[in-house]
DNA sequence: CTGAAAGCGCTTACAG
DNA sequence: CTGAAAGCGCTTACAG
């Protein structure tokens, strides 16, 4: 496939046809005019016409092998990275890497081909076709961290994108969730809530735990009450009774999913939001889904996290990346105020 | 930019590692076992080996120059690809790209590299990267035909997603909007409507022209009456008026936000959707949002899109296309029923 | 001011 | 069975 054009046009023709060396195209092409490398305006202008005449076009296979480089960053998903389900997910990082990509003059090389029948995705499976790109940007809310220490090893540029824990080589550009998480809790215990429900997500992940724990210590320090439990099943009712039996008067809730059906449903059963039930969800949805009221939430910068790891891996590559701490960042997440934190009653 | 990796791995290196020629590595490579090129087992481990130590992968730029192909596709959008406002428009189409990149176990190319800031992007521009994939799908809702043309002069194998009018080599996937509106329009006739209002998208692209011209036939066949005006502004009021003085009874509007639009509109005036007045709308919009209604309308098959280009695309790419009604490809939409269009009053 | 030459990393025919 | 060598089309130091 992609056989060679037998009468692709070359420099050394436009040599020929211009009466000049075929390095002599080449600096003409190359726009340069340094003193060591000055060309005859005449020569120049001779080179151009042929060049012109000709719609010749530099071969970027030559280019790329002869600058040694193909500008080419590589961009690793997890999941699918276009799906409908996931795509609330990934578009607004994808969003961002593009934007960075186009800002650093880039291509985007999605490794599409790393997907195994079963499984996830792995990443250094036989045959990886990651040293295609110059550097890659992980995306996923789970990572191996095996794969990723085997990166660091190899020396292989790379960003992930989210806090990851393990290797403290790894890179990466996380949100920072402590903060905004923190912010919240004081946001409710400013408004008398001493009773707290919080519904966690039924997986590990690096994301996950930071706002179990920033929860859990902004809790100890207001020195109030909170249940933590697993959302892994959707009975929202059997929830619901264990909120009314722990007096909470306020949930946090880290899916924004659980929390719109928990609404629906607890409002469905004559409860009133926030009136009887304060509701904060502390997901990262970037497109909120016509809901009857917007929850209090919190919002990861997602597409800013995206165009901040492309920077960053360029940086890597480039070895100006500065010590360790400024290859580990975390973006400030911002609060929607919404509607349905209120007063405890 | 883009400063060479210093400690790529290149077959040389493998080589010494492995303690065989680079040729010998390039040759394990290739996967060929021809009599005349045996290597002996235990060689052909070694360097397997070492390859899978160093998750080895051949620089595609040198593949290039030495004349073989990459397994990488390329994917140019005339537009941002990502970015929220044509997310709706491009999600569905890449997540079909995606799915059958990764049937292939091809990777995918994204051209976000030489975007000029000012007018749209030039696929010529970037024409020398177009090389470095093996073929290139192209989304958009406009394209440069002069481009295209260029491309097949090139002989560079491509796909356009969305019929293209002009140069009829030029290979695309399209949706059959015409068999669609067509029924759509019969349907309509079938409920009683005889005086239609169809308001169109204010630019022309094969896409909106199909769709015109098939009401226009439709409702020649049928024998009713139409009205046809350009939605180039937003003053859905003076639009109403019109179709109150035109007698009209229903209205096809190619804009799936403007017959949202136009709902909400009307019914504020208290004009009843579809009582007083039926509303089709002929837009792609994979995920319609939120709606009171569901608004009746066409729904083109863009995933399959998606997915056909590339298998479209690589049977170009492996000279297993055939004749040329078969590089141009027309994927039936279907008809979502929604309770927008009922009887004329 | 211009041209001859090396080298980028690969593939593949060809000589040992 | 293996290795040395040519060549893909370019860039860029370097020698004239």
């Amino acid at each position: 496939m992609t056989s060679p054009n037998p009468r692709r046009m070359t420099q050394r023709r436009i040599a020929e046809l211009a009466g000049v060396s075929q390095a002599a195209v080449s600096l003409v092409l190359s726009g340069r005019t340094d003193t060591t490398t000055r060309l005859s305006e005449e020569t120049r202008n001779r080179v151009l016409d042929v060049i012109r005449d000709t719609s010749y076009a530099a071969d970027p296979a030559a280019r790329m092998l002869a600058g040694k480089s193909n500008n080419i960053l590589g961009v690793f998903t997890y999941e699918s990275a276009f799906p409908a389900e996931s795509s609330d997910f990934y578009a607004p990082l994808l969003a961002g890497v593009e934007a960075a990509a186009e800002e650093l003059g880039t291509d985007l090389l999605m490794f599409t081909s790393a997907r195994s029948a079963e499984g996830p995705r792995k990443l250094l499976r036989e045959g990886s076709r990651l040293r295609v790109a110059d550097g890659c940007v992980l995306l996923g809310r789970q990572m191996d961290g095996a794969e990723l220490a085997r990166l660091v090893e190899m020396e292989y540029p790379f960003v992930a994108v989210g806090r990851r824990d393990g290797d403290e080589r790894i890179p990466y550009v996380g949100a920072d969730y402590a903060t905004a998480v923190t912010d919240l809790v004081f946001r409710a215990v400013a408004l008398g809530h001493e009773r707290f429900f919080y519904l966690r997500l039924p997986f590990e992940a690096e994301s996950t735990r930071d706002r179990r724990d920033a929860f859990s210590s902004a809790i100890e320090r207001c020195d109030v009450h909170a249940v933590i439990e697993t959302a892994d099943d959707n009975d929202v009712h059997a929830y619901w009774r264990r909120i009314v039996n722990a007096q909470s008067t306020v949930v946090f809730i880290e899916s924004p999913d659980h929390a719109e059906r928990f609404s629906a449903t607890v409002e469905e059963l004559g409860v009133s939001v926030p009136r009887d039930i304060s509701v904060v969800t502390l997901g990262e949805h970037a497109r909120p889904r016509s809901m009857g009221r917007a929850i209090t939430r919190l919002v990861a910068p997602r597409r800013e996290m995206g165009t901040e790891a492309v920077r960053l891996l360029f940086r890597i590559m480039t070895g100006n990346a500065g010590a360790r701490e400024t290859t580990r960042v975390l973006l400030p997440c911002a609060i929607a105020d919404g509607d349905s934190l209120a007063s405890a009653r």
